[in-house]
DNA sequence: TATTAACAGTTCGTATACGGAGGATTTGAA
DNA sequence: TTCAAATCCTCCGTATACGAACTGTTAATA
């Protein structure tokens, strides 16, 4: 009589985690071929959203530690994704903004999204998709 | 007119990952006082679900990858939380158990883990309780 | 039985995560 | 205006994650 991971403990900590590690590791297949990580995708979300921020606002509407965005930052810099401009009014700061590169791959890029959840939700029906939207959303910012 | 994370596109992917990154958060939180992080409780609960699983085993109660377990179990015998014993029948696989330490400390860690989904649930109806977690379970499974 | 396939673990490389320390810059209040 | 507090960012240390390559062991089969 084999164990199962169903049969743990009620925990919804580790049901959270392993939903996102599901949903996670679809993601990161459909964005492969482009050369993109999950995180690096949200950052072109981000500044596709509205370009030009600095690091720490960018961090905060993606909810990202700051230290954890600098690397990625500069990975994308280096890899070609995002330009980062120098802010005359803030020497801290610098600007960023999607690469040209980007840009072009904006569509093909904003449709992996659209898919990956889209085949993430396939079997909820609308109502069960926004009801559990709404859930996820009361646990982030309630 | 500030940018907030809620304006950004629908996309479950991501609120899946805020949602869990906040509750891993807080359960971080709770279990720093006794040196264990969010993955070493999470092994030692599934030792205490079945002792003298093998790794392989375990990962995929877990849902965990191998090379992932692999360090994580490293650690946490050199801290004194599991013992690994050789086994005879298959040289290849050890057997995993929980140390006296973690047993002892067994109740007070099992006690963490519901006060954080208590507190992480608190704010939902039993009925909602209910259906996020059929949510999730759907997500992991289907 | 001689191989080959399958499996268990480890290690490596890369990319998150994030607390904490530290340097540079800007702001706020006396 | 000046100096401390607050910001922005980088860097370090530690801990996941996970694909891929590799060693050792066991099972399967021609």
């Amino acid at each position: 009589m084999k164990k199962k991971s169903s049969d743990i403990p009620d925990c919804t900590v580790f049901l959270l985690g392993k939903a996102y590690q599901k949903a996670h590791g679809e993601f990161k297949k459909q964005l492969k071929p482009f050369g993109l990580t999950n995180m690096q995708h949200l950052v072109l979300e981000g500044l596709w959203y509205e370009q030009g921020m600095t690091a720490s606002e960018l961090g905060r509407v993606l909810i990202l530690d700051k230290a954890t965005l600098s690397g990625v930052l500069d990975r994308m810099v280096e890899a070609g994704w995002v330009i980062k401009k120098e802010n005359p009014d803030d020497r801290r700061a610098s600007r960023l903004y999607p690469s040209d590169k980007a840009n072009q791959m904006k569509p093909q890029l904003i449709n992996v999204r659209k898919q990956a959840n889209a085949s993430l939700l396939e079997d909820f029906s609308r109502d069960e998709q926004i009801l559990l939207k709404r859930f996820l959303k009361d646990l982030i910012w309630n």
